[in-house]
RNA sequence: GCCUGGGUGGCGGAAUUGGUAGACGCGCUGGAUUCAAAAUCCAGUUUCUUCGGAAGUGCGGGUUCGAUUCCCGCCCCAGGUACCA
């Protein structure tokens, strides 16, 4: 063999673990540069081709800025607390940390085998007390903080109670749903519990009776993120609204600054939008409109207050708490009755159902603010008791839901857009003028929105105001395999254990289920379990899955600091992520949660900048190749006799269930099975399906002779249907390979009705890659079989990082063959090394210098695909060139390490470089002088199609290249004897000529 | 519906500021080598063609000497999101 990678591979592999070439310096001369990948969830599965795409790219980033003279931190770590290593703890009794070790040594081995050069020294795992002492510690920071927005920043709590103390809450404006207005005296004279509730009210993060996403499947609630349509992300478990007393974080705090912060960062357009809309800012104004016959108020918030004459009824949510008192007696009994509809439609149903308009008049009515006319209030399950104030202005010719809610009930429409129809649909745009509205007539709309809001702010009947969707989040789950939350409980009081008993570390329990009384796991540990018992109890609940990633790549600075989370002076230094890569998942999960803590630790001085991730790539998903096949369900009674040792006749019936794998012209036309292949008639021995069930009987009546036999039933399904064939059972012509397929113990029952492999030909289908779809290809087969060089350029070469396609291993000789013929270049045919001291020709002196540009220029804008091209183009051209010159390799081999890593290091070495050295390398410098050509061939078109091309000096002057042109006897040709109107010469690009 | 991407040979894809459309790789076809196969090497490979050319980057228009690239209007695909008032 000539190109040995598997040797080679092995070799540097230790050589770097050994020698620890990929160490940080947490100080340096040089500057720095941080290369970050989403640490991943080490799940049972392993990792499959789809996982290092991204770990790849940021490995060729690091690598190439180390050559560039950074400092590059590149660490990698687990995001270890997780449900999957919970359930799997509950249904085997196995320690979900055990699991997780073992799931964790699974990926290191994975992970170590491509070559990736990540600084070990720094893992983290979130998991582990070193490090979750520090997200314990966090929390405590968010606990004994509060968001104030005069300074527009967090702020500790201690200068809100001195307010409080000499103020009352009235100085204080925060970011709080406290409403009640108390004094310094009225303060001072609270109970410590009554002063610990309200301070609740003000914490980034506090205790609160909230409506939650409860699931029952998993016994948990669930964050906003992890609810997708009604049912929770991963699993797909139904998901309910519960009332729940719960940690929450207030992220609503930084709304703003999540929204403004966005500008300052380099990220993907589509993941800003996604934040954006998760964030849901809209501007407007609250107004409050009085109940007729009531001392209550309505409060709504609109973006419109240009059309309030334009309301014509008003809308509450079946679940505002004004509906019993206001609804009339008239009313009563289908107010209730549409109450109990609503409370039974899950929230799926709801949402699924929008085209079904459905209302109820509660007979009351409420005062316009400004017309003093009464208008009717109903309730409608279109409005949502969680958004806004629960209640919505309802105004039909502007608003298409309204509009359709008037039309279904008969109710009035107003017109108040000056000659615009609004007969047959509401007109939604801002660009109208307004009319039939008093003091807002001939307005255009942004003019009246500002006016209305003015004269609403002066008759004191409302305020503009800044409405966002974002929600705080729920911060408890009551799970056991997570992060206890250094809190006990004095009766219902909340306590914080203090900084030198953290962590508190997870006790051990018999069981990882809730408790008979539906307390989470954690309730089931005893005082003595804990290793720190405060108080009455500990609290039960652990933080969720994004507490621990919300601040690891800060702990990577520092991963072994056990008196702070991180150094000042490390911190100071690394700064912010200059390169983040993973999935775009995280949209509005990991990544605005990230944000989140990162603003407070910000705000509190820890760290010196407020955004985590300065540049993000996203890369696209690595789609599955699933295989299809046509197979025929067949159920069978047997009916047989046999007799055992003591000549005793045994009857015995079973049933057996069968797959038939049919081939093509087994099929009708209608793609029917055509029973007479399986017919039971004719010889027992040519017929597979009595084949099978005699040798199947006979397997099951063991000891027993079998005499005499018949199939009392038979039922086949004529139809066949598709069944997922394992990926790893078929061949590269599609075909399934059977014996593979025979060897998998879940197609035991499958009996394939001819031996012929390339009968069975398999339809392919590109899905997401999941082991459920059969469709996994692990980086382990293809770095065995071509090595991890291959697959790191392979990854690379399907197409662009950020875009999703499909893995097809066709290609992989393509790249494969390229490292051959690379190492081609250094050795001759009997595999000795034989390289050229002298002085490079001209021709290779091009073609390394023009390879130097492109590669740096792929580069610097993450295209790694064409990245691979250019260096195929490369070295095509060398070996065409018969180029083995040392200076010209030399360069060519620092300029691929960062792609293929291994045979670089061994090149490197051939070429009498010193072991390891080439990650330090000095990147080729690019010297534009060896591309300059004396010649160009200038492509000539006639009317922008290209005709013909013409060798001229590059010297010589547009106008003296119409002349040369024009001279030519194809020029004129094309002419066709007629005059050229016009002639354009690009010069060093192209010449065309207008007929 | 809205937002963000995208649509180029048989396939993955390239064309960075408007300047030779299809780089590079796969696959396929033919040839060389071989007893044979694998591997390797060479040539060809957008389509149609009367072999002169003609058409061609989802569709229809436009701007331009020149458009995959810019503008207008559609269609389709992927991802996100939604009674958000």
């Amino acid at each position: 063999m000539d190109y040995n990678f598997r040797e080679i591979e092995a070799k540097w592999r230790t050589f770097w673990a050994e020698n620890k070439t990929f160490r940080a310096e947490d100080h340096s001369e040089k500057p720095k540069y941080y290369v970050l990948d989403m640490f991943p969830y080490p799940s049972g599965a392993g990792l499959h081709v789809g996982h290092p795409l991204g770990y790849i790219a940021s490995d060729i980033y690091s690598r190439y800025k180390r050559l560039k003279g950074f400092n590059v931190l590149h660490p990698m770590g687990y995001d270890s607390f997780g449900l999957p290593a919970e359930q799997y703890a509950i249904q085997t009794g196995q320690h979900p940390r055990i699991t997780t070790e073992q799931n964790i040594a699974r990926y290191r081995d994975q992970l170590d085998k491509i070559g990736f050069s990540f600084d070990w020294e720094r893992e983290v795992r979130t998991s582990s007390p070193e490090y979750y002492k520090w997200t314990q510690w966090i929390f405590k920071q968010l606990y004994n903080a509060y968001y104030d927005n005069q300074t527009d920043k967090a702020e500790p709590i201690e200068k809100l109670i001195a307010t409080f103390e000499n103020e009352g809450n009235t100085a204080i404006d925060a970011c709080t749903d406290f409403e009640e207005v108390f004094s310094a005296d009225d303060w001072k004279g609270y109970s410590e519990e009554k002063q610990n509730s309200i301070l609740q009210e003000y914490r980034l993060t506090y205790l609160a009776d909230s409506w939650v996403n409860w699931c029952p499947g998993l016994g948990t609630v669930l964050a906003n993120d992890e609810v997708v349509n009604g049912v929770s992300e991963r699993e797909g478990h139904p998901v309910e609204q519960k009332l729940m007393r719960q940690w929450s974080m207030r992220i609503k705090a930084y709304a703003e600054r999540l929204l403004t912060g966005l500008d300052k960062i380099d990220w993907s357009d589509s993941i800003k939008d996604q934040q954006r809309n998760w964030i849901g800012k809209s501007r407007g104004a609250s107004v409050r409109f009085e109940v007729d016959g009531f001392d209550k108020k309505i409060e709504v918030f609109t973006t419109r207050p240009d059309t309030i004459y334009g309301v014509s009824f008003m809308v509450l949510a079946p679940e505002h708490p004004f509906v019993d008192e206001i609804t009339t007696d008239e009313f009563a009994s289908n107010v209730a009755e549409y109450k109990r509809q609503a409370s039974l439609k899950s929230e799926r149903d709801r949402q699924s159902d929008v085209k079904n308009i459905t209302g109820q008049n509660t007979g009351a009515f409420a005062i316009h603010p400004f017309s003093g006319e009464k208008v009717p209030i109903w309730i409608g399950d279109y409005v949502l008791a969680s958004y806004g104030t629960g209640a919505v202005m309802a105004v039909p010719c502007g608003d298409q839901r309204d509009w359709d809610f008037a039309k279904h009930f008969g109710i009035e429409i107003k017109n108040i857009f000056k000659d615009i129809d609004i007969s047959e649909e509401a007109y939604t745009e801002k660009d109208a003028v307004i009319a039939n509205s008093d003091f807002l007539n001939d307005m255009p709309a942004n003019k009246a929105i500002k006016t209305a809001i003015y004269e609403i702010e002066q008759r004191g009947i409302g305020k503009g105001k800044t409405q966002y969707r974002l929600r705080d989040a729920v911060f408890s789950r009551q799970r056991y395999w997570g992060e206890p939350f250094p809190v006990y409980y004095k009766g219902e009081t909340p306590y914080l254990v203090s900084d030198e008993d953290l962590p508190i570390t997870l006790p051990e329990v018999d069981k990882y289920l809730p408790t008979e009384d539906g307390e989470p796991p954690l309730a089931r540990a005893k005082k003595e379990d804990w290793n720190h018992f405060e108080g009455d109890r500990m609290e039960y609940n652990t933080m969720p899955g994004w507490a621990g990633s919300s601040w690891y790549f800060l702990r990577y600075m520092d991963p072994k600091n056990d008196d702070e989370f991180v150094a000042r002076d490390k911190v100071d230094y690394w700064n912010n992520v200059d390169l983040y890569i993973g999935g775009s998942e995280h949209a509005t999960g990991h990544l605005l949660y990230a944000r989140f803590w990162t603003k407070f630790l910000y705000d509190m001085g820890y760290i010196p900048f407020d955004e985590p991730f300065q540049k993000m790539i996203n890369q696209g998903m690595i789609l599955g190749n699933s295989a299809f096949h046509k197979v025929v369900d067949i159920s069978v009674k047997v009916e047989y006799l046999s007799h055992g040792g003591d000549d005793s006749e045994v009857t015995v019936n079973v049933p057996m269930n069968y797959q038939f794998l049919p081939m093509e012209e087994e099929l009708d036309s209608d793609g029917m099975f055509i029973f007479d292949v399986l017919s039971i008639e004719g010889d027992a021995n040519s017929n597979l399906l009595v084949k099978r069930v005699l040798s199947d009987a006979k397997n099951l009546n063991e000891g027993y002779e079998l005499k005499s036999f018949h199939l009392k039933e038979l039922n086949v399904n004529f139809t066949p249907t598709l069944k997922r064939i394992p990926v790893n059972c078929i061949d590269k012509n599609d075909d399934i390979i059977l014996k593979e397929l025979q060897n998998n113990e879940f197609y035991s029952n499958m009996i394939a009705t001819s031996e012929d492999n390339t009968k069975y030909h398999c339809l392919r289908e590109v899905e997401k890659m999941s082991k459920s779809k059969l469709n996994v290809e692990t980086p382990d087969y293809i770095v065995d079989k071509f090595g991890a060089d291959t697959l790191r350029m392979y990854e690379m070469f399907l197409g662009p990082l950020e875009q999703s396609k499909p893995w097809d291993t066709k290609g992989i000789n393509g790249v494969h063959n390229f490292l051959r013929k690379l190492w081609r270049l250094f050795h001759d045919q009997e595999n000795k090394v034989v390289l050229d001291d002298g002085e490079p020709t001209k021709d290779a002196l091009k073609t390394l210098h023009k390879t130097i540009k492109k590669i740096e220029d792929d580069l610097d804008r993450f295209s790694f695909n064409t990245g691979v091209s250019n260096f195929m183009i490369c070295v095509n051209e060398l070996s065409d060139q018969k180029c083995n010159n040392k200076q010209i390799l030399e360069q060519l081999t620092i300029l691929l390490s960062p792609y293929a890593p291994h045979i670089a290091e061994e090149l490197w070495v051939v070429l009498g470089n010193e072991a390891g050295t080439i990650s330090y390398a000095k990147f080729p410098e690019f010297n534009e002088d060896y591309l300059v050509e004396a010649n160009y061939a200038y492509p000539v078109s006639f009317n922008g199609k290209m005709r013909f091309k013409l060798e001229l000096p590059t010297a010589l002057t547009p106008q003296e290249v119409e002349q040369e042109v024009l001279a030519q006897e194809q020029a004129q040709k094309w002419l066709e004897g007629k005059e050229p109107k016009k002639v354009i010469v690009v010069p060093g690009k192209i010449v065309n000529i207008v007929v």
